[in-house]
DNA sequence: TCTCCTCTATACTCACGGGTATATTGATTA
DNA sequence: TAATCAATATACCCGTGAGTATAGAGGAGA
């Protein structure tokens, strides 16, 4: 019996209906999770909590995802995806290396304002175990190695000084990482005003241009 | 009896010489301490590991120190009275406001990557009680407010582009702060050499000077 | 010499929280 | 209708680690 293609909504879940349930069951315990661990630390909050805080109980979290650990990492993973393709999308746009490079700052800063990007800068190695944390670095890594060479091709047009690599990288995600700490969704200043202020000052540096 | 001023060492300590052993004793611990939460974080630290690295017993460091938050509290504070002191001692030299600001900003990242500075930038609020996370905030606040004055004094003078101060303290804590996670004393790069090259590329930001 | 204070250890208590065993309900499928 | 499976709960286990009760050893001072 194929389904009706306006059937009236029926209380009878099909098959894509339980699974699409199940997947957005999964999601809002993330979303709960990650909210959590990003306001109380992830050692701070507990599976009960994070369960009481959906309105249900802990096993319930099991039988979505495997233990604590995998919920952090799923909640890290999102995040580093966010900024891959954050990183990646604007790889391919036109424009020299400084303004590829620039439109790739402000996404890359938007998402450490999100709660999956806060996560990813909350979340020391401290917090996973030894095969967690290496996949966490090697996530990052690459998310290094994008923005440098971003870096080199800017440098390479003349867009860019002709900087350290390594350490620009570095200052650049130092800079941008650090919204994710002090940055409060609620607070006066939108996401996009400081994304682009940060931008703006990392590019032209503090001396006065003549 | 006054004390011989060349007295052979003996076995029989006074009273100031007791103090002194009681002090380095602590201080031991929270080297110790500082150490491990560093390198494992802080709630993945028991006190009987910091015990035993120092070849001692748990109540060896009750003795010494309240409790594991006090512990964790005197390094924090250690490493914000180091930070408070590179902010200021360099506040009263001679130079434009932007001289002053590198000098300051050099100081701060050479704390950032010794142990009790690190241990600021990994110890989140949620790790402190309420009054401890409260204390945390004020003294970091006091910093900011520092480094704010010294952008202010070298936008007055020239020195400084007419920035946001704002978010260019921000924007530098943020990159200053950074090394704190990844540098390891033990790598090719010295301190020194990362602080410099750090401080240069905000400076002079990443687009080229004609 | 007797007492007190300092320093340290052994051996405990106890709460918290990750993880699980098991039961129940209701819908799906054979 | 019976058997099965997904989803959820209650009630538990148990390791870990913070913090403590207690005791002993040895020097300091009276």
């Amino acid at each position: 019996m194929a389904p009706q293609p306006n059937a009236a909504p029926s209380p009878f879940r099909s098959r894509e209906e339980r699974e699409r349930d199940r997947e957005e069951k999964r999601e809002a315990v993330l979303r709960a999770a990650v909210r959590m661990f990003n306001a109380r630390g992830f050692h701070a909050t507990s599976l009960d909590d994070v369960a009481a805080s959906l309105g249900i109980s802990k096993p319930t979290i099991y039988h979505y995802l495997g233990n604590k650990e995998q919920v952090l990492i799923e909640c890290v993973t999102r995040g580093l995806e966010l900024l891959s393709a954050a990183a990646d999308t604007a790889r391919a746009q036109p424009g020299n290396g400084l303004a590829r490079l620039r439109s790739v700052l402000r996404r890359y800063s938007l998402v450490m304002m999100d709660d999956f990007g806060r996560c990813v800068v909350r979340t020391g190695d401290e917090f996973l175990s030894a095969e967690g944390a290496a996949l966490f670095r090697a996530r990052k890594r690459a998310i290094d190695l994008s923005i440098r060479a971003l870096i080199e091709d800017g440098i390479a047009d003349g867009s860019i000084a002709p900087l350290d690599v390594r350490m620009t990288a570095f200052a650049l995600a130092g800079a941008l990482n650090w919204p994710g700490r002090w940055h409060e969704p609620d607070g006066p200043l939108s996401a996009e005003q400081i994304a682009d202020s940060m931008v703006n000052i990392l590019i032209s540096g503090l001396a006065p241009r003549a």
